[in-house]
DNA sequence: TCCATGACAGTTT
DNA sequence: AAAACTGCCATGG
């Protein structure tokens, strides 16, 4: 798989996260890894800094439910917009955490 | 080609 | 419970 379509999955999964859902980082990139055999957190988060930008980048947070560096503001404006269960300037990850359709692993 | 860095995660102290 | 350390894999210099 080259570099891009990699990206490009990743950018297909992230949009596919819905309203008031997050997921982490590494979720994203285990569910990848499905698909690419190799993934890493960091590579989710690269990719997000390079490439995120047409993408709903706020729904995707660190495993600690953590925002983003730079972008806490308005990622935690967004995300309450969207009804996000917010714990303080956190995303209360135990009930906002999704999987996308056909991962049996959560299922 | 090798070294350093990065929207992170998991484990151990 | 919080802080520090190590592991991950790809990209940039």
């Amino acid at each position: 798989m080259t570099p891009d379509e990699y990206v490009e999955a990743v950018l297909a999964l992230v949009e596919r996260i819905p309203p008031g859902r997050v997921m982490s980082y590494g979720a994203v990139a285990d569910a990848l890894a499905e698909r690419s055999g190799r993934a890493s957190p960091r590579l989710v988060g690269s990719i997000m800094a390079r490439h995120g930008g047409g993408v709903p980048w706020h729904r995707v947070v660190n495993a600690a439910g953590r925002l983003p560096p730079g972008h806490e503001r308005e990622a935690r404006a967004r995300l309450r917009a969207e009804g996000t269960p917010l714990r303080g300037d956190k995303v209360d990850i135990a009930a906002a955490n999704w999987s996308p359709p056909g991962d049996d692993r959560t299922r």
